[in-house]
DNA sequence: TTTCAATGGTTACGAATGCAACAAATATGG
DNA sequence: CCATATTTGTTGCATTCGTAACCATTGAAA
């Protein structure tokens, strides 16, 4: 029989999120592993490129919470299949600056609407309160994230 | 540049999850890594038994999400460390009930107030209307993740 | 300058992960 | 019954991951 004392999983906070970012993450990831042999860091770095254009690698995983290892990979990656490139900076020769090149703006290109079709896939069942409340309670989160680094 | 039609990650549903579950549980793993040397899947289990007592391989991995292999290898460190037992079913050998021994249930009841402590810490900045609003949000995207399996 | 610290990024290596194949037991269908 | 399918759980193997060590470059301090 269980503590009395015990710990609610279903009802604390860590593993809620966690529960949820892996139905959802897995379940996307068909989308780019299917269709293009993309792992999560590369599609990451795709996207990230692909919204912000020309950028550092220590950049890309500030912004996307990836470990530089992480990054370094999957530049290395990219690269090999020529859906970026990097270009020396002259001022600071430890730094590449990071792009898409054509064939990766077309695949991202690509990918976007999928992106988008699987969200609206998920939200398609709510009202619009119910989406409202989502975001918001969402939106809360970060703020507690926020607060715990500043 | 970016892209005109880009995806704004930081609006992207399973990105947004992502971020959050990685930045709670990666700063609550130190509590258990940090005290009792634990990987995930092994404070996964102890907290899945010091809730529900005795129960199944299968049964926790479905309840805690986790891959059979990770709760497979998550009893035998365990029950290494003598924090659980298996007991064989007679009615179906294939089954093991597993239990917390009572080392496994005194790790459990150390664990559990720091979990809620930590818990505790990250709604402290928030009114009760936000704490509400938040887990409203979390309950309705669960209610996202019932619908796409069910 | 010359030296030492800090930064950007890569790599080696051990640990964790997941898929697939497997064994053992039980359930099912002729 | 017997053959086959299914369930439960473990293990081998290749991939992925993160820590730490490292290289190269730049910045700061003496």
């Amino acid at each position: 029989m269980p503590a009395s004392d015990a710990l609610e999983l279903e009802n604390f906070l860590p593993y809620r999120l966690n529960r949820l970012a892996d139905a959802f993450s897995r379940d996307f990831s068909r989308i780019y592993k299917d269709r293009f042999g993309l792992t999560r860091p590369e599609w990451r770095l795709l996207a990230t490129l692909g919204q912000y254009g020309t950028m550092t690698a220590t950049a890309v995983g500030q912004h996307s919470s990836m470990h530089k290892t992480k990054v370094s990979r999957a530049v290395t990656e990219l690269e090999r299949r020529r859906w970026l490139s990097r270009a020396e900076n002259p001022l600071d020769r430890r730094i590449d600056n990071l792009t898409l090149t054509r064939a990766g703006l077309e695949a991202y290109r690509d990918l976007v609407p999928l992106a988008h079709g699987y969200e609206e896939s998920l939200l398609a069942s709510l009202s619009t309160a119910d989406r409202k409340r989502l975001l918001d309670g969402l939106a809360i989160l970060e703020g507690v994230v926020l607060r715990k680094r500043g």
